[in-house]
DNA sequence: CCACGATGGTTTCAATTCTAATCATCTTTG
DNA sequence: CAAAGATGATTAGAATTGAAACCATCGTGG
């Protein structure tokens, strides 16, 4: 008999676990892909999706757009330029940091990552209406939106109805 | 063919993405809350939480319910029985394996730990309507199914002529 | 021009996590 | 019953990650 996680567990309730899995279950599958195809780790795809786009940032730049902290951001982009596919200029207005740009190598590898992650995309969510994408979306930001603005104190631990 | 101009980044428009900030943003939210009230990690409060829900379990079990890996699992339980909040004893059937099962302490604790857990999610999807926070669940739901099943050989780099 | 704090980027160190190797016990088979 | 393979649990080592310290440069105010 397998189990069936759903109401087995408490877990299986609780709305933060299910999407916590669900990510994993997602970003892992795109992990795998992506390094299986291209060497690249969820940080170095994110770089180059963003730089690919974006044509010329520096490093403050793609930490602001990936939400990624600067510590990664910075690895990510020292192993792209090792491998070539972005390269670094000096930075006339301000001499502390490059001008970061995909090499020809790059762009190319650029042009079939974004594709195959809108194909990845597709076909996860194959069976998905625009309308249910659309929700899905939208309830998303909502809860990003409500994690920003949620107060600890809103929850006592010493009025929480134990029984 | 969606629609696709809202934001100015190509990441922001992925929705595993999307996915995968907000997944992170709650548990970090809810990791942080944990730990600032019992000390707890993510992996040991869920373990406790399904002990405590459950009674009696091996390692074994409690990988198959929480999803974890099975040194996360070992790992978590060595760290509450060093707390005394869980306790093992031999199992007869076994002489692998042991059966585990909360202390008095431990399940003190599970008393506040799951009201807590509720009240979060309260708080956090608050605004929500019951309907959507079905939906939420289906749609996560559906995503997860959709990964398990998700072949590779359905997106072939070689005909990506973007989508 | 110099001192000072702020900022972009880099490095270091420690905690976390995953993979593999290991140990003990169980199950099956000849 | 012994041998061989599987399984639960544990340990060890490598790889990732994040926080804080650090360095160089910038901008501002004396």
């Amino acid at each position: 008999m397998k189990p069936s996680s759903k109401s087995n567990t408490p877990l299986g309730e609780f709305l933060p676990y299910q999407l916590s899995i669900t990510s994993n279950a997602v970003s892992g599958r795109i992990a795998q892909e992506y390094r299986a195809r291209f060497g690249l780790s969820v940080p170095e795809w994110r770089v180059m999706a963003v730089l690919g786009d974006a044509g010329t940032l520096t490093q403050r730049d793609l930490t602001q757009r990936t939400l990624m902290d600067k510590v990664a951001v910075n690895r990510a982009c020292k192993i792209l330029e090792e491998r070539d596919l972005c390269k670094r200029t000096p930075n006339q207005q301000d001499g502390r940091s490059h001008h970061l740009e995909l090499t020809a190598a790059g762009r190319a590898m650029h042009g079939e990552i974004m594709p195959l992650a809108q194909a990845i995309e597709q076909s996860l969510f194959d069976g998905f209406s625009a309308d249910e994408m659309e929700d899905f979306r939208a309830l998303l930001e909502k809860v990003r939106h409500r994690v920003a603005e949620f107060d600890i104190s809103e929850v006592d631990s010493g009025n929480l109805g134990v029984g």
